[in-house]
DNA sequence: TAGATTGTTAATCGATTAACAATC
DNA sequence: TAGATTGTTAATCGATTAACAATC
């Protein structure tokens, strides 16, 4: 076992996929799993896998492999998954309301426990068992409810000021839908999850030689 | 100049946030940009911008900076975006619906051109200009429409079966929603754009010391 | 010319992979 | 015991950053 001296991102975002498949091992009761299944699986090297766990602790037995229910234990641990960590949304459009859907896939780790939207015909709308308050509320709504996460999903050019009223309301990460760069103290945590940049660079990796379509449907 | 000998994914999946900053420059009628501002901008090193457009021509100009006409014109060639790239979405659920609002954001260079599901009443609803079509139709519909990338918001167990369907009609890149590792052929460009381990990893960055909300309510 | 800023080389830093002793 | 597989060190590979000559 390492110390925790700089875990770095790479490593962190590999947990949640490894636990996502233990979760399925644990589904179909397979007590045990080897990071050489574990690499072939997730489509990464072994040793990696090996190291990445080895940084938080001796999870693995030497000749078996790792306990799955064990590991899982553990990833949740690290990941501050064994205790409910409330999130909240803001941006009550059409994105919004998909994400507020995955409570269910996040189940007893995170929970979207409150929907802030700014534009008053929204607010008072019910999105499943959440009302859409205003922003008004936001700050008191974070404190009363522990909330730690936000989740932006508004309008780019809404996107900094929103950021701005989380960070003074004591959030301490945010995942950010629109497609700015957010500025805001280093303390506080940011993943972009612009789909549209996903999206455009995807194009770079289209086969070249295909300016117009051969068979366009003329 | 260098060769396109193998730029990394790092690099390629900066330029579309170079593109975006530029077009927002553009859109303020500023003709110029230097390395450093954008590198302030984008919270990126300045010599690490430089060198990621270096690898792709000269584009700049000592002493004075990118031309941001220039350099977005030479962007979007880099990505492909100078055609129109054709989007096959699969999956017209909340996200599926969600995702269909950003053609506006896409706006002249991908398009969201075809929508799919294979559950038989979500067949034939429209989506915005779009109608829902069976998942019987979707090869016919590719190679008709010239359609090249797909997204993929089904439920995780349909997304291999799925992916499966795209590559065999010719699919060269998918961008996917869902929750799983996806096995294709090396062919296919695969981004996984999965929304829960994004809010997982960030859990890990939370403080410590507060496994209990120390002022839970009442 | 003087100041600014590129493109690029060299130095640094960090992440991945290979290899293997330890051991179940 | 023999086979399997970990945890970890060392080797490799790749990406970022610093520095600077070239030049607008």
């Amino acid at each position: 076992m390492k110390s925790d001296n700089k875990i770095s991102e790479a490593v962190v975002r590999r947990l949640p996929v490894y636990l996502r498949f233990l979760n399925d091992l644990q589904k179909r009761e397979i007590p045990t799993v080897s990071s050489q299944e574990l690499g072939q699986k997730l489509d990464l090297n072994p040793a990696q896998i090996r190291k990445d766990l080895a940084y938080f602790g001796d999870f693995g037995r030497k000749g078996i492999g790792y306990d799955v229910s064990y590991l899982i234990e553990k990833i949740r641990h690290i990941l501050k998954l064994d205790q409910q960590i409330n999130v909240a949304l803001v941006g009550a459009g059409n994105l919004g309301h998909a994400l507020s859907n995955y409570n269910a896939y996040l189940k007893d780790t995170m929970k979207i426990t409150a929907v802030f939207d700014s534009f008053a015909p929204k607010v008072g709308q019910q999105i499943h068992s959440l009302t859409v308050q205003p922003m008004e509320e936001l700050e008191s709504t974070i404190r009363k409810q522990g909330i730690r996460i936000g989740i932006i999903t508004v309008p780019d050019f809404e996107a900094q000021n929103v950021a701005d009223i989380l960070v003074a309301s004591g959030i301490e990460a945010i995942l950010n839908f629109a497609p700015v760069i957010l500025k805001t103290p280093s303390y506080v945590r940011i993943h972009a999850a612009d789909f549209t940049t996903d999206l455009q660079s995807l194009a770079y990796y289209l086969q070249d030689g295909r300016e117009e379509i051969e068979d366009g449907k003329q």
